[in-house]
DNA sequence: TTATATTAGGTAACCAGCTACGTAATAGGT
DNA sequence: ACCTATTACGTAGCTGGTTACCTAATATAA
């Protein structure tokens, strides 16, 4: 039994939680027995907030025991069938059922009190002889949630999982077709594909690599999932000057920071080729772009016209100072 | 909100441990759909175990995963239905139901196991940001609750706050129905009535009281619960010696333990007396009162015939040595 | 053998929650 | 004053589990 538990390991956490709250339970179903208290398991908690209350309205009490009104509302109708509760209409506001205890309910509620002393001092004894305070150990679990939940902590397990399987590859003919599909993808999906575009898109060995530039590949497991290139550049103030271009990442892996680490990686080899200036182009509407190019050290100039419609800003990054 | 968990404290506990365990596993919903594992959630566990077992039957899988059978029954038949197992009967055993990943189950295991490891990563990430091993404590806990489960430990609480309650007092006219009742009430139980108890329950004052020996009565709250006799006996050898008899306790609070702690109130009373010597008579069958007298250290010895026809058992204690 | 017990697992009915929705009463804006 | 939004809470129906019960197959004892 429980096989599962030990195989999955903590992924498990949250069945077996519910699993050792649920079998707690169910040991208390005998022990309401043990002080003559004849209710339904289910009542306990609205019984126990009326005896603090002395009257609640419905929702007061689902709000109280952190259950749905249709509940408290199902409870109630049973409670009072028992002869438990009795339920009369609020005068001041007409909607409000107001619940109060009858002399039995009291007598069920004082029996119960007793019973609660008892199960928090057995706990604490339970805590005692485990050496352990779960009851702690929940406070600051459920407060570490609150700070970030689970699934947000998933997912950046997940990221950087992943982000360690990232890899960069420099262009081999095989690539072409990726660096072409990966391109055309966010032009198409932002602006619309210029005549200067097919220049170097469907031509990179001959427009950049053969040039003396470079395009590298980000490769996760087995997919090509982003591309950029350096493309050099004609320079007037005897500066070695590239540019930075065609950077792209497939839409499912955005937002995984695949695109910073292969900028990144960019700025790295432009530094191991000696570059001493990197120039790039953009488009203010490309918001996530623009800020990674300001995170690692862009800054916006005023530069020549750009031979791009959409290009409608300009920055540099100065790699010798 | 959650105003009956900080009401009723940690009795609470079990309800508490399962709402935690409800967030997490919600928590989970969201991050599947992240894995693209399209699964229902609860053929998670399932899925686990067919990934470790590749093939395994309907009962097994339940015993696996800690659900009834049927549970699994209608998982599996949905997964089939969606594609991930198949099912065939085993050959050698025509009752078994053997199921199997097919290709596609395969495919959302790999994914899931992923997801699994992230996870137990992640759990692990939350306890060291809470600073609190949740899993290993509830390791301890559960280990805790297998050697005494939680009802008992209610009832030990239990127990030992009545007990707190527990009064002796001393023979009033008031109490001479009580000394009749509780002891007529055994008697009748076990054996019946002798003319020798008349003498005794019917005139306690001036067959014990005023003959020098002395009834005590256990009370519990308001309640009369149990009593016993010290009479005084004609000594041949000069100690002084008595009686220790007429131990009843009601039937209601019987295994609580008052009966021992009656006898040994009735000891110190005997010690505080001067009696040199204790002397008893019972029967075999009444094996937890012997049990208690052995306790207290009285021993079996041969003494003189007994005017009462159910003593079959004659003890002493010996006070003074 | 043959009768009986046990086992695997399916179906049915139930249960305790939930969400969705409807109705009546109240609150609020114009 | 009147229309709209909100609130309280009841009803209906869904869901994910359960237990109870059934059949078929196998194991066991006479």
């Amino acid at each position: 039994m429980k096989e599962f538990y030990t195989l999955s390991g903590r992924a498990a956490l949250g069945t077996r939680l519910r699993r050792l709250g649920e079998q707690l339970a169910s040991d208390a179903v005998p022990t309401l027995d043990m002080y003559k208290v004849e209710i339904d398991l289910k009542w306990f908690p609205v019984l126990y907030m009326l005896m603090q209350k002395k009257t609640a309205a419905v929702m007061e009490l689902a709000e109280d025991i952190g259950q749905s009104h249709p509940a408290v509302s199902q409870i109630v109708k049973e409670m009072t069938k028992a002869g438990l509760t009795q339920t009369t209409r609020a005068k001041l506001d007409k909607r409000i059922t107001e619940v109060t205890l009858t002399r039995k309910g009291k007598t069920m509620g004082r029996r119960l009190e007793q019973q609660c002393q008892d199960a928090d001092q057995a706990v604490g004894q339970l805590f005692a002889d485990a050496n352990v305070d779960l009851w702690a150990a929940i406070n600051l679990i459920e407060a570490e949630l609150d700070k970030t939940s689970f699934f947000k902590r998933m997912k950046v397990t997940k990221r950087e999982r992943e982000m360690q399987a990232l890899q960069f590859v420099p262009y081999q003919h095989q690539y072409k077709n990726d660096f072409t599909r990966l391109n055309e993808a966010w032009i198409k999906k932002y602006f619309k594909l210029e005549p200067e575009d097919s220049k170097a898109l469907d031509n990179p060995e001959g427009y950049i690599v053969e040039k003396g530039g470079y395009i590298a590949f980000a490769q996760l497991d087995q997919d090509v999932v982003g591309t950029c290139a350096l493309i050099p550049m004609t320079s007037k103030t005897g500066l070695v000057e590239m540019e930075l271009a065609k950077m792209a990442v497939t839409e499912n892996v955005q937002g995984l920071g695949v695109g910073f680490l292969l900028a990144q990686h960019m700025v790295d080899v432009a530094k191991q080729k000696g570059v001493d200036r990197l120039y790039l182009e953009s488009n203010t509407k490309l918001a996530p772009a623009i800020h990674l190019y300001k995170k690692l050290g862009f800054k916006q100039i005023m530069g020549d016209p750009s031979p791009y419609q959409r290009a409608n800003i300009q920055m540099e990054l100065l790699l010798t100072v």
